[in-house]
DNA sequence: TGCATATATGTACATATATTTATATTAATA
DNA sequence: TATTAATATAAATATATGTACATATATGCA
């Protein structure tokens, strides 16, 4: 019984997919949306890092699927796309936080 | 209610640790492995990449615990670590399948 | 021991990417 | 309309990383 394997396009999406979740960076922001919506400058100010840095990172989240937004006046207010970032993420706590 | 929010090194290993699946090459050789263990040699030539290329990578998905290996004679054989390897694969196929 | 096979390592190079600084865009409000 | 606040974009730079090629190591066997 052979398992599914994906094609050349899935592959490559799929790996850009999780790569995504590969830098410090954006893990702290997904963590922090983890608690719910939040707009881009309380989140560089909670992550202590430049606006831009966070408006870069938050484009590749947003691109990736990662987070959805919503306008409302002036402020960006970004969240968990759906239930599979928080999936990942917790699966992979889990990853490390085993003893080797 | 607030997430649990992993300290600094806690982030920087998720990091490393997810990111590994963030590679066409890499991806295809765990796609390989859901159907069981593989020595180096299977491995290059399913996926028709050179021998040190694989091993390279294998490297790479043994140190962040991906893969586990067993030597037998000159063969190494390689297999996932365990079930959050799969996992991660499955939501992120979902993920990717899934209508934006 | 000598040789072939299987796997791993090291180096070099090209490419990708995270961050910083500066600037642009957009929206609210005085 | 002028100004400020919030966010996004652009350019520059430094760092990281995947692959190819050459070489090393290790094992089995004649």
């Amino acid at each position: 019984m052979h398992e599914y394997i994906p094609v050349d396009e899935e592959i490559i999406d799929l790996a850009a997919f999780l790569k995504t979740f590969g830098d410090p960076t954006r893990l702290r922001i997904l963590f922090l949306l983890l608690d719910g919506e939040q707009n881009v400058h309380d989140i560089s100010t909670a992550l202590e890092l430049q606006q831009p840095t966070i408006s870069h990172q938050l484009k590749i989240l947003r691109h990736l699927r990662l987070v959805r937004y919503r306008k409302e006046g002036r402020s960006v207010w970004y969240s968990l796309n759906d239930e599979h970032i928080a999936k990942i993420l917790t699966i992979g706590m889990e990853h490390i936080q085993e003893p080797s």
